[in-house]
DNA sequence: GTCAAAAAGTTTAAAGATGCAACCGATGAG
DNA sequence: CTCATCGGTTGCATCTTTAAACTTTTTGAC
């Protein structure tokens, strides 16, 4: 969609993740999926996008395995988008965008809407861990360039 | 930045910190910067971005305070750019873009670079949980619209 | 100390992306 | 049958990004 140099997302798993979804409005979409938009106006009525530039989202996000497109099942021909397997697994990312935004982007008290597990309204919030669970911070890791798998 | 109808980011959290990082270079920048990178140079041939935008990107991300600027210690009088405690914060945002990348973009046999604990060499993933620590997945969650904190 | 090269930008013109409004064909409501 | 709505597409004006040239300090080599 946007040309840029590839060789930035050779290797490094977060370029070519921000290659997928990196632009101002796919992610804008995906979080509106996840909050139940399914139709193409109820996406550029949220999101106040031009309808031609949310055509295009619409179309390389289905490419990119992101959202799929199916009729809508009450009898019409009319269409709806939802998240696959794949863009339901962003949920992460947007948890963390949330968390972010919610600590460092929010004056103490202002309003702001609020992710809650359904069934006991608690916060919900991440962790970042080793595979066998301990927590980690920033500076406990490391990268390693280019290994084998 | 980018001009965009901001009644947008009114209250949600994720959407206020897309607009903070949510453009294309943005967060490989800050990317970069986890990774160690302190210099104009260095981050224009890491990134292969065009000098006046990573200027551009680098002013901004100071402004929004992600990112702060110090003269290099060594006599000279040249400057480093490092991330701040806020920006710092954007660890689990890069862990949650990275993982989905790992998942979903790369062959299975493909080469690629890795994070992980530096101690100990084990993976680093994340979480999504209660406050309470119990894990939970989108199709549990809810987010209550505006409510007073 | 001098000269050359690199760092860190700024400027400018062309190419590409975005926004806006108008238009269009297919449904659906009455 | 007629009209409004949905889900787009097209064309045009505007804004952004890029690439490449040009400054101005700062290093480094001799």
């Amino acid at each position: 969609m946007v040309k840029r140099k590839s060789y930035i997302s050779d290797y490094c798993p977060s370029a070519r993740a921000l290659d997928v979804i990196g632009d101002w409005w796919s992610l804008l979409i995906v979080r509106d999926a996840f909050d139940g938009i399914t139709r193409f106006s109820d996406f550029q009525k949220n999101l106040g996008i031009a309808r031609n530039i949310l055509s295009a989202r619409l179309r390389t996000l289905v490419d990119r395995r992101i959202l799929e497109v199916a009729p809508i099942a009450e009898g019409g021909a009319r269409q709806e988008y939802r998240l696959t397997r794949m863009g339901r697994d962003l949920f992460p990312v947007m948890v963390a965008l949330r968390h972010f935004g919610e600590c460092h982007l929010f004056a103490p008290d202002e309003k702001r809407s609020r992710l809650v597990e359904a069934s006991t309204g608690k916060a919900v919030t991440l962790v970042v861990t080793t595979e066998d669970g301990r927590p980690v911070g920033a500076s406990d890791t490391t990268v390693l360039k280019v290994s084998e798998d």
